[in-house]
RNA sequence: GGGCCUGUGGCGGAACUGGUAGACGCGGCGGACUUAAAAUCCGCUCCCCGUUCGCGGGGGUGUGGGUUCGACUCCCACCGGGCCCACCA
């Protein structure tokens, strides 16, 4: 026995024909996605096209999204929030007579898209063209504005063919710290020929011999270590589990791996190092010029960390040790002196016996210490032990300061006397210069060393009264500092700087906690350097002519990860992949002496190389002769009037980028700036961040995650949630597949239609909020769309409910007010308010076009010209409905008349003592006195001031009155 | 430890430069239509007290203070939530 399922027969019974359902939904934007395809609709010309002419003197905006990786598990609907913001505004930017850019691309290369390769056995390309693929495909149901043919993906040849154009821009400058700007190397080889710079260089050139007396290979290594992207044999972030060394912004404080938090080890190793240390002060100053989130920006600020103070030199038997303070006021009570363990003087300093002022702490305060027969000794103990520690044991244990003493003595230059000299990891080789006086009565870290080995403490500021601590960080007058006593500390730093450059002791310093930048990964997926290998082992640029450097196709291109600890303790150091490319690795080329064999390069460039210049290449996708060209990038850069700065109008992201890309893409910008590639001091002239759509997660009582969906609350706002009849907890937070909380914008846009998911996503709250994601409330914004075309079209015959007639002042004035309010919305990016008045206005017309017969015409075009850029599709269908054969995407977005949003008469609260007692009709434009005497005369108000005096009358025009009385 | 952001009904949120707190939506309650349900439409919905059912009174934007005629909005302190940095000399 066979039986019609309920829902199909009753449906069919009960549906109008005609309603705004899922399937119409569906169809409609199917249809109208095919034609803006079809046509071209956002192809957004370039100056010099011919397409151009119709912009011609209308203003431009380049609306920027931060491009998306092409993972392979499929988007949820948290990751296009951004995009459909950025989509609402650039619709709205085009219908307010703007060129408008607006596309997408994708960040292809790097560990997420070879991971997933890895996983699944195939060759990177294969896999990340398929997601790219399907990425597009998911975004394209979604009908975003992109223009097609300017989206490019950082995997494609003609995209790193310019990638690695320019890094060789990069290795082909160097950074003039006169100009404070970077120049091309061959003018830094004409100043050392000429004279005009002196080549002295500490291990190449120590006598400073002329240029021309100087070999081939040693001018190259000089000018070698100029270079914006030189090689660097230093200690990295080696992460074995990742199989490759990481950036420090890629290490977390705990020294982990940003990515996949994996243990990651410090290793010596050469690498490509890139020189951002340089545009220290230009990437923190900038700042200013640029209207972004205060936040960012402050992020930036304490990454760049700038700090002022002195270098001071502290003579000793061998060389100065030269430390960085930001106290040099403090100097007087410096009593000993700290190195990083691996600072290059320990091993020149250390004694060969225990000099006999040691005393027994010296010889070493650390697990494991002995009695070290000899400073050398305990040395090398200390140093294994300090290797030995993790960062998170470090900073656990911050009070419990560990070193010892090397046997060696500095001299104070201030005080001139003898201090001794320790190694301690509480100073870290990577800041200032390795090395820091130690101050125990200023400074905590210091103190708390001091007391572990019985120094001395000497303060320097009297301390507030009352003050009970140990060291003293505060303000207040000089003490036992000689010739700085009584001086407060700004005047004493003063002073005493004068003092240590007149007696050649030091100087003023800046320093910053910016280091330079680790540019080489061990991986086959990301672009090959563009660079070769001498004899000499020297790098040299390959041509230009040569670019692309193509991958090599390899069937084993994973990396060799160590995921054992042991193992990876003992690795040696991390291999490329690309070193088993065996005919790949050598190459033959004439690079202006004939032809020679060549090592290549076998690391390749980090995620970020990519991302560092994407936005560049949308504007000119398909160039052959440039990355970009000149005039292109003038005209989609230039400032505007919400854009000062210049550079890319609007960039929208997640915060998650505060300094990583954003830091280095600002970096490779100034560099382009300063060869005269680009024309924008900054790439990003404002910048958006959008906030994470999150969503409940629910465990069962073994933990385990269950299936969001199938979870319902046991009864309306009881707060107690079961799956299949049992409570589970409730967790709040990400959106992911691994939660069972992620909500895939396939099935909505199927069961609602992806007008309704944008609608729903903008309406949620303010697009920098994070929000959480509620299934159960997309009814709402499906129901606004179902209302709004039913007040448009007949459900049952299909006809247009609208009608020829003026509409009547009340409407009209509630048609222009929300005008005025979509407007505000649409320009400070408020969508949800906007859409709020969209929806008021569209329940004021399901109230009266029953009885007026219909919808206004003008009142009927304005709102679907309002509601386009929020839910494009419905809006054309139903513009083409009105009678109108080109798309609504360029006509013009409804303009409102000042004079309607005024009112003849206003209602206008009373209060008393600041509560509203009553409320007084008056014209709109009475003066103050008629508001007062209208106000004094209301019978309520006269009620309230029964047996009070009124002292004062406060009239707001248009707003309110407040009497004061008592 | 330092810095930044944030806190409004049962829920998401609104309130422009200090000026009627809670727009709009979800949920909930009631009603219309229906044999019934769904869908749809209409009404109510911050809390407490009183009510002749017209409404009247009081409280209220994390807590406590302050500035002001007037504070969700500005200032100070505290509490909760989030983010960033963290032995940075």
């Amino acid at each position: 026995m066979t039986e019609t399922p309920t829902t199909e027969r009753q449906g069919l019974a009960a549906t109008p024909a005609h309603r705004y359902t899922a399937q119409l939904a569906g169809d409609i934007e199917a249809k109208w996605q095919d034609r803006w395809e079809r046509e071209k609709l956002f192809y957004s010309p370039n100056p010099g096209e011919p397409e151009f002419a119709r912009f011609e003197g209308k203003p431009k905006r380049f609306i920027l999204d931060m491009f998306p990786y092409p993972s392979g598990a499929g988007l949820h609907v948290g990751h296009p929030l951004g995009y459909i913001a950025t989509d609402i505004y650039a619709r709205y930017l085009r219908a307010t007579g703007h060129n408008v850019l607006h596309a997408m691309g994708y960040d292809a290369y790097g560990l997420p898209a070879e991971q997933y390769a890895v996983q699944t056995g195939q060759h990177p390309r294969v896999t990340t063209e398929q997601n790219i693929t399907r990425m597009r495909e998911q975004l394209r149901r979604l009908g975003l504005d992109h223009d097609a043919h300017r989206s490019v993906a950082t995997i494609d040849l003609a995209f790193v063919r310019w990638t690695q154009w320019i890094f060789l821009q990069i290795f082909g400058s160097w950074f003039d710290t006169d100009q404070n700007k970077a120049r091309p190397i061959s003018e830094l080889e004409s100043e050392f020929a000429s004279g005009a710079r002196e080549a002295r260089h500490e291990d190449f050139n120590p006598d400073g011999k002329a240029w021309s007396d100087l070999d081939d290979v040693k001018r190259r290594r000089i000018v070698d270590s100029y270079r914006l992207a030189y090689l660097h044999e230093a200690p990295v972030n080696w992460c074995p589990a990742l199989g490759t060394v990481l950036a420090n912004e890629e290490v977390t404080a705990d020294g982990r791996s940003e990515r996949g938090n994996f243990p990651v080890y410090k290793r010596p190793l050469k690498q490509w190092m890139m020189r951002i240390t340089s545009y220290a002060e230009r990437l923190l100053r900038d700042l200013e010029l640029v209207n972004w989130p205060e936040p960012v920006k402050l992020m930036q600020r304490n990454w760049i960390g700038r700090s002022e103070g002195a270098y001071i030199n502290f003579p000793t038997a061998v060389d100065d040790i030269r430390v960085f303070t930001t106290r040099p006021d403090t100097v007087f009570g410096a009593t000993y002196m700290v190195l990083a363990p691996e600072h290059p003087f320990v091993d020149e300093l250390v004694a060969d016996a225990w000099p006999d002022e040691t005393k027994t702490a010296w010889k070493g305060v650390f697990p494991g210490a002995g009695d070290a027969a000899a400073p050398e000794d305990a040395v090398s103990a200390y140093r294994a032990y300090a290797a030995s520690r993790t960062d998170v044991d470090r900073q656990v244990e911050t009070k419990e300061k560990t070193g010892v003493f090397i046997g060696a003595f500095a001299t104070n230059p201030l005080t001139d006397t003898e201090i001794p000299i320790f190694i301690a990891d509480y100073v870290l080789m990577g800041y200032g210069t390795g090395a820091i006086m130690a101050v125990p009565g200023q400074d905590q870290r210091d103190w708390d060393f001091a007391t572990s080995f019985d120094l001395d403490i000497i303060r320097t500021v009297q301390p507030t009264e009352g003050f009970d601590g140990e060291a003293f960080t505060g303000e207040g007058p000089a003490i036992n500092s000689a010739f700085l006593d009584g001086l407060d500390v700004a005047a004493a730093k003063k002073r005493i700087i004068n003092w240590l450059v007149e007696n050649g002791a030091g100087e003023r310093a800046v320093n910053y906690k910016l280091r330079d930048w680790l540019f080489s990964r061990q991986r086959y997926w990301g672009e090959p350097f563009p660079i070769v290998f001498d004899e000499q082992g020297l790098p040299l640029a390959m041509p230009e002519s040569s670019l692309p450097v193509e991958l090599p196709e390899m069937e084993d291109f994973a990396p060799r990860v160590l995921d054992d600890e042991e193992a990876a303790e003992k690795a040696p150091v991390p291999e490329p992949p690309l070193g088993r490319a065996t005919e790949w690795r050598a190459v033959t080329l004439d690079l202006g002496d004939g032809p020679k064999e060549y090592r290549r390069e076998l690391n390749t460039m980090p995620q970020w190389a990519g991302s560092c210049w994407y936005y560049l290449r949308y504007l000119d996708p398909d160039n052959d002769d440039a990355a970009c060209a000149s005039e292109v990038e003038r005209y989609w850069m230039a400032p505007t009037d919400e854009n000062a700065a210049g550079g890319v109008d609007l960039y929208v992201g997640g915060a998650e980028h505060a300094v990583l890309h954003l830091l280095y893409a600002r970096f490779w910008h100034k560099v382009l700036f300063d060869l005269g590639h680009v024309s924008t001091a900054e790439p990003f002239g404002r910048l958006f961040n959008q906030g994470y759509i999150q969503a409940y997660a629910y465990t069962d009582e073994r933990g385990v995650y269950v299936d969001a969906e199938e979870v319902v609350e046991d009864a309306p706002g009881s707060g107690v949630y079961k799956h299949n009849g049992e409570v589970v907890g409730r967790e709040y937070g990400k959106m992911g597949k691994s939660l069972k909380n992620a909500v895939a914008p396939d099935d909505i846009c199927r069961d609602f239609g992806a007008d309704t998911l944008r609608l729903y996503e903008m309406y949620l709250g303010p697009l920098d909020a994070s929000k959480p994601w509620n299934t159960r409330d997309i009814v709402g914004s499906f129901r606004f769309l179902q209302r709004f075309w039913r007040n448009f079209v007949d459900e049952e015959t299909g006809s247009l409910r609208v009608i020829d007639a003026e509409p009547d002042e009340e409407t009209r004035k509630l048609l222009h007010q929300t005008i005025a309010d979509v407007r505000h919305g649409m320009e400070t990016l408020a969508f949800n308010s906007a859409i709020a008045r969209l929806i008021e206005l569209n329940n004021y017309l399901t109230k009266t076009s029953e009885s007026a017969g219909g919808v206004p015409r003008p009142v009927a075009e304005a709102f679907v010209l309002m509601l386009a850029p929020l839910a494009p599709h419905v809006a054309e269908e139903l513009w083409e409905r009105l009678g109108n054969t080109d798309s609504l995407a360029y006509a013009p977005f409804p303009t409102f008349d000042e004079s309607l949003l005024v009112e003849d008469t206003i209602e206008m609260p009373v209060q008393i003592k600041g509560k509203v007692r009553s409320k007084i009709v008056v014209a709109a434009d009475a003066d103050q006195k008629s508001v007062e005497e209208t106000a004094l005369a209301d019978e309520k108000v006269q009620r309230f001031l029964e047996g009070q005096t009124v002292r004062k009358v406060i009239v707001v025009p248009g707003k309110l009155v407040n009497i004061v009385a008592g």
